[in-house]
DNA sequence: TTTGTCAGGTTGTCAGACAAGTTACCCACC
DNA sequence: GGTGGGTAACTTGTCTGACAACCTGACAAA
């Protein structure tokens, strides 16, 4: 197994990294203007198209304004207008227990309100992928999957679209987290039947309505993913 | 007061609003490749210059990747990479009542941690703030920007980077939300000083570490706001 | 079957030019 | 002296054409 070889980036990434550091450093401050194109290209040493797709990437972020005529200017909040959860500057050691403290902390109030706004629809999509869980754990196969899909029918029911798009985008991220539930090791050690028995109880606490039933037994069951996973 | 006069917008940024929406109603299927710049430019009667811009802004924010020579290629899983409040298709309606309880569930589990973490120096920055909102209540100023930094010295108590930041994401489109109650007629009705006190029970809950306490006034406090927002 | 070569196509970068818009200064005018 | 308008310089937005770097598929040679 040969290491990746570390393709060169290209010249507007690097560019728009170097810009974008400059301004979380404060280097150019808030509101301040940045130095015209023709500068920038000069200073770099590249042609005004590679600043320009630069700048216009650090627009798309939320970094940058232009005015055309004016010039180009540090956002007054930069990077506020989206949320990214690799900051660049993370280091891997509390990483995973941090993120799940706020995965926690969402999918719990997901369960809640869940249980109080679910509609029959809502069940009958969970429970297909319970049934599509209990179905890989019997043929020994792999339900990551089902798995995702759950916690994303649950956040669902809870009819807030925010919360569940951020469930979503939290779960994306956590795909690779769950696999080691699904694993050969993690199969031997009955990870998949103990998981299924949470994901049941939470399905059962919003089915039958309780608010309370249902965060605790979402707590429980990311509380013991997290021990699944080694984390704490 | 003259209406906004609609500012045509730029090239680039309708090429690459067009491109997402056709990504997004999956008329450009995830990792399938999009048209050739050429093609593009002709078919949305524009230079080169101005696809590689849109493509640029895609891009950044995840829905493409392009590699030289092959193409350019819809993403795996297009826009997760980053997340955003405004999802282009949002009716203001439920909206903002389904942004504050996202908020609650972030900002209480916050200050749980921040009752069980929380520094000498945290303390002190959370009453830096509270003094900063009681002198605004004395002078009857303006004590948003104080309200605001209170909730951040809160979610910086949690000493948990993910949460922090979340909480800053959020407060940032909520500046406008917390006006009412620092305004002239939320002074008269003495809404400040409800949430003032509000904070203070806050404050004295992670102060003495008690966990649910603090998570308790957060809830109050958020609900509050709420209702102080004429929300619910 | 495998390997080397090549041609065509695609993105990345460059250079120069003009259009559209902004800013600051100067000067005539009141 | 203050005001207003005009103008010139500058900046971003867009266009055009060209070449480099790279990928893919096809084909010939071993």
């Amino acid at each position: 197994m040969l290491s990746q070889i570390a393709r060169p980036a290209r010249l507007s990434d690097e560019v728009s990294r170097a810009l974008e550091q400059r301004i979380r450093s404060a280097e150019y401050r808030p509101g301040s203007q940045l130095p015209t194109e023709k500068q920038l290209s000069v200073a770099f040493g590249v042609s005004r198209a590679v600043v320009r797709e630069a700048v216009a990437r650090l627009k798309a972020e939320g970094y940058v304004e232009t005015r055309q005529g004016a010039g180009a200017y540090v956002a007054v909040r930069p990077g506020l207008s989206s949320f990214k959860l690799i900051a660049g500057n993370g280091q891997a050691g509390d990483d995973i227990r941090h993120i799940f403290e706020l995965r926690t902390a969402v999918e719990t109030t997901a369960a809640g309100l869940a249980a109080a706004r679910h509609t029959p629809e809502d069940l009958k999509a969970m429970r297909r992928e319970l049934d599509r869980m209990s179905g890989a754990i019997r043929t020994a196969a792999d339900g990551t999957d089902a798995d995702d899909a759950f916690h994303r029918t649950v956040a669902a029911a809870s009819h807030n679209p925010y919360i569940r798009r951020f469930v979503e985008f939290l779960g994306h991220h956590f795909s690779d987290s769950r696999r080691p539930t699904w694993s050969e090791a993690g199969r031997a050690a009955g990870k998949p039947h103990a998981a299924q028995a949470e994901h049941e109880r939470l399905y059962a606490a919003i089915a039958r309505g309780s608010v309370r039933a249902a965060r605790a037994a979402a707590i429980a069951h990311l509380s013991n993913s997290a021990k699944r996973l080694g984390i704490k």
